[in-house]
DNA sequence: ATTTCAATTGAGATTGAAACTCAATTATAG
DNA sequence: CTATAATTGAGTTTCAATCTCAATTGAAAT
């Protein structure tokens, strides 16, 4: 279940940018937080389809829009034309690998990799917004499966 | 123009697929080489098109599908639906910061970035392949015009 | 040179994720 | 309770990229 702040965070979100707190919006939030796993809109849309919160597609699409611009949600492409989402509450800061076998993602985090970054930006009068930071390669399991 | 020992390696790298040598071929790959932005299919086919070499947009597409496999071009993914290549002909690797007001695309590289990436992946029994490390924000000119 | 034949080309059709359309519905301020 | 602007959802559209397939062509073999 959500927490009652969450909830308030996200009416005053919505309020914010003139929106609604409606149903619909409500399962998708509490869909994404209840979950620590990337998934694209059609996984999201059928998870919730299959709790029985009949939202449309075009209302996953659009909600996570607005999870995403403000910071309950990240979009995450891996290049593969299908875009990825995965919680951001309780959940700081990463990046990602990805098994080009087995598709699994990963998760990882350097803070000196992070630091190196701000300086190169530093360096060009860059002012870093966000960034993709994302390893391909063979993940353990499937390295060691030969 | 291009070198001699470039079209040799072109030539060999198709035969090494069972794949003909035809001036299609040739006239995207030249395109590519004598060209030093990030550009995206389309453009490649107008700016051939231009020159007078009438090259279908198809082909154009199919063609850069070899050239990134045979390490003459790189694919960058920008994640805005629309592929950007560049060559890889005497362009050591590199990373991009990209800026969202302007669009412009400047390469940055960093050894101790990349060395501390494959600490990252020796940790987690990770073998890279590749990766994609990008820097959105504001670019200096971007910034400077407040 | 000529033949043979699989690879290639190109114009147009198709794909698929994501965005859009718009009439019907609904949240919420007063 | 009312008014009204925002939202929803089914279906349509978009657009880059890929696919289709008949006509063409490169190149290996004779």
């Amino acid at each position: 279940m959500l927490e009652n702040e969450l909830i308030e965070k996200f009416k005053s979100a919505l309020k914010a940018e003139n929106m609604k707190f409606t149903p619909q919006r409500l399962s998708v939030l509490a869909e994404m937080v209840n979950n620590k796993d990337h998934r694209e809109c059609e996984e999201i849309y059928l998870a919730l389809r299959t709790a029985g919160d009949n939202v449309s597609r075009a209302t996953v699409y659009r909600t996570m829009d607005i999870l995403v611009n403000h910071d309950f949600a990240r979009k995450i492409d891996i290049g593969d034309g299908r875009a990825r989402y995965e919680t951001k509450i309780n959940h700081p800061h990463h990046d990602h690998m990805i098994c080009i076998e087995c598709g699994q993602i990963t998760e990882f985090m350097s803070d000196e990799i992070e630091s190196l970054q701000d300086d190169v930006c530093k360096e060009n009068g860059f002012k870093l917004i966000r960034h993709i930071h994302q390893l391909f390669g063979i993940c353990i399991e499937c390295g060691d499966a030969q």
